[in-house]
DNA sequence: TTACTATTTGACCAGATGGTTTAGTCATAC
DNA sequence: GTATGACTAAACCATCTGGTCAAATAGTAA
């Protein structure tokens, strides 16, 4: 119709996004895609050559989107305290906006491990899989305020563990948490609206001395 | 052969759970679990009717291992720290026995939300989705040292959210930080193990006032 | 217009999958 | 010995699913 190029093969995209993060991949179905897409299912083999091509297409983009701003932020020479609160604002803001990829995200890894490989040579640039590289600067930030006692001792891959599970947990659990504390969606929203700050102010206090 | 009754029976509930867990329930297949069960697929059908039937079994008992004794330990009368430690003790321990398991009922929860009404009735024992009552004690308890001065202001709520994704996530997450921090199976172990007590303090400490 | 390419479609296919059935084996109980 | 219930093996069925293909439909350059 109306649609050229890109136009058609974005819409796929998108839709097999949604369709992907709500179903999972082995639930997903091509037709479900299409229809989501206003296309049809010979359509998407066209642009994408198979279910797994597509689905792989959809994982890259969602990590993409999830991690690349993480190690930003980590990497940068930004203070503890405004690395805190910039994850805590990045994660909170983002997942509001698209609750399941946290899920959908820790899913494909638990199930596609051969994935993480080429995920973490797109986040550090390098072939190789160091990770020490990526949480150099922070660790050296820690060491330096543990050294003159004003934090406790932390290691930084435990202080990136803490943080981001503080910070997506909740999105992945939504559904169980909601049911637990009888939220609706206001109600989680509400929630994490207030955890904007209350989660920045039960960090850096744990971090104290 | 040898097998009566529930043997059978439990050896195929056995290999269901392996078996979903590890493929997700859309992705798992009921020849893989026939052949994991050392048995026929029609045996399958013959103990439970379906697919489904067999999943949903396999679903509650995942959840009924998991989250019971969390509630057993919230609404129990010891203090804030035993909880806490009780908590973190029963999580990083069960958890490190089946690592698939929170990334499995959180993504059932996710694609199943009809599924939730039933948990959360088998875990108050109450039809009605009545939630404050599961942390009742535990509110008070926190409002009582709050009142006191000696811990910072903090929500029933938020107070377990963050516990829960402390523990749980690490696990949930295990790939993707394997992956990031270099982590064979002895790393994780080793960062688990050593969890178990940095946890307990940086929850108390972030408590502090 | 014509010719050529990119895009789009509907019909179709082969294999997989959940599920059933049939026929029969093997203990154990009666 | 025979009836019963657990269990197996294999064939079978209906449906679903990913994937293909030839034909149709723009779109575009000559």
């Amino acid at each position: 119709m109306a649609s050229t190029d890109k136009q058609t093969e974005q819409r796929i995209l998108d839709a097999a996004h949604a369709v992907f993060l709500r179903r999972g991949t082995a639930g997903a179905r091509m037709q479900e895609i299409a229809d989501e897409a206003g296309a049809n299912k010979a359509l998407l083999h066209y642009y994408f050559r198979s279910k797994e091509k597509l689905a792989e297409a959809v994982f890259q983009r969602a990590a993409r989107n999830l991690f690349p701003p993480l190690v930003r932020v980590l990497g940068s020479d930004a203070s503890i305290e405004e690395k805190v609160r910039g994850i805590v604002d990045l994660y909170l803001e983002t997942m509001s906006a698209s609750p399941f990829l946290p899920g959908y995200v820790l899913s494909e890894l638990n199930h596609h491990p051969e994935r993480i490989t080429r995920l973490m040579e797109s986040l550090t640039g390098t072939p190789n899989g160091l990770s020490p590289r990526l949480f150099e600067r922070l660790a050296a930030q820690i060491d330096e305020r543990v050294r003159a006692g004003t934090m406790r001792p932390i290691t930084a891959p435990e202080f990136v563990v803490n943080l981001l599970s503080l910070c997506l947990f909740p999105f992945a659990a939504r559904p169980l948490f909601s049911a637990a504390f009888g939220w609706d969606q206001g109600g989680f929203d509400g929630f994490i609206e207030e955890r904007r700050t209350n989660l920045v102010a039960f960090f850096m206090s744990s971090l104290k001395v």
